[in-house]
DNA sequence: AACTATTTATAAGA
DNA sequence: TTCTTATAAATAGTT
């Protein structure tokens, strides 16, 4: 009896502080000191009249909090954090974000006011001279965007004489190259758009320009298509 | 020596838990037991691979931390935050301000770029249709604009009209009133403001036109002055 | 969850 | 504050 209770009950050694890998000892372990440290933080707080708070995660996700009454814990977090901000850092980042907030909503509708008056509307409030201000500077607008929109047409423009001359000069090669009793080449039959478009080079730069019309082997004919459709829908 | 040893070294009994009201002893064990708070709260996040924060207050406002490596106490508050907030209503309020923010931020460049564009700067990005629509935008703007404008001159116009037919009926009539020996009467002892206010009315409602001509008791000339001014400066 | 040998924390004293 | 030490409390390993 005596033997078997001393060969039985072997030393409850310390242990290292370093993790426990098995697990459910682990769990065990965790179980027991959490409720410990919580204990010794509720003493430390009640012996010493001091405020505690405590924050544990386990492993596994689950959360467990101690605070000392009456305060609750998000107040001490509260008060934590205004200790610790040197410079307004992150207590004072709350007031800052809504400081920032004001201003921007005011900036905001300070733009939307003046764009609603420069696009005609909400002119009521205006005094005369506000309206002749507003009116020299939407000339002065006019103006500008006036001359951006004459600069692509010009260059538009421009493309397309290169484009068409380009295709006059390879209409001329290749009908000239042609053998006289062979049939004219259907738009079926046109070399795939790869092969072409390596002849324009960087003349396919604006967005409606990529649009040919299909091309023939004709020679020499002004393009009458590329010149009406120019001069009307300005659709390039 | 025996019984000296035994006297001296009495019992270090239990204590009861509950505030210790002796000063420096309070001060002692909250020094030692902080301690032994931090020092299980430091196992407990090792032995069980936990995430533990702590806080503390002494009563005298020190404060001491303690936080599982490598975390920092920040981190883990705002996790906390996370996990306690029901409806976003603490933390949820952070997250919420700063996308309000990035938002507004979004909005406000938006904005300038496109006031920008429309006073005709930053127009080489613009497409020849972008610069079309801005265009036949600035057109309306304008055509708006100046129907405002044509709306106050003619107002002020009305106004100047009705102003200057009462000022001459009125002089007229203080004219015909005087005794024909009486000298006429000079600037300095005309009647006060709020009575001949009362005489015109609204017609006092244009900022400029406050700044009346002064009036001489002379009957029935065209004002040429006023006609003159408002053809030249606009200054009403 | 309960037990208990052992380790650890700490109250009181110096 | 720190050290000492008797004692209380916590807990590791076991049931």
């Amino acid at each position: 009896m005596y033997e078997e209770e001393i060969t039985v009950k072997m030393g409850r050694g310390k242990i290292e502080i370093k993790r426990i890998e098995n697990t459910s000892n682990r769990q065990v372990t965790f179980s027991k000191r959490r409720n410990g440290l919580l204990k010794k933080a509720n003493e430390l707080a009640i012996l010493c009249d001091a405020q505690v708070g405590v924050i544990i995660f386990s492993c596994t996700g689950k959360m467990f909090e101690f605070c000392s009454s009456p305060l609750n814990l998000r107040y001490l977090i509260d008060k934590y954090q205004k200790h610790v901000s040197v410079q307004g850092e992150d207590f004072g980042a709350r007031h800052q974000m809504m400081y920032e907030i004001a201003r921007m909503k005011e900036e905001n509708d300070k733009l939307e006011l003046f764009i609603r008056q420069y696009l005609g509307k909400d002119l009521t409030s205006l005094t005369l001279n506000d309206t002749i201000n507003i009116e020299k500077q939407l000339e002065s607008s006019i103006e500008k965007v006036r001359n951006r929109k004459e600069e692509l047409l010009n260059q538009q423009l421009s493309n397309l004489r290169r484009k068409e001359h380009i295709l006059e000069d390879q209409n001329n090669y290749l009908y000239r190259m042609m053998p006289d009793e062979q049939p004219m080449m259907t738009v079926d039959q046109k070399p795939g758009p790869s092969a072409m478009m390596d002849l324009f080079g960087d003349v396919y730069q604006q967005d409606g320009a990529s649009e040919l019309p299909a091309y023939r082997l004709q020679p020499m004919q002004p393009n009458l298509q590329q010149v009406s459709f120019l001069s009307h829908g300005l659709q390039l």
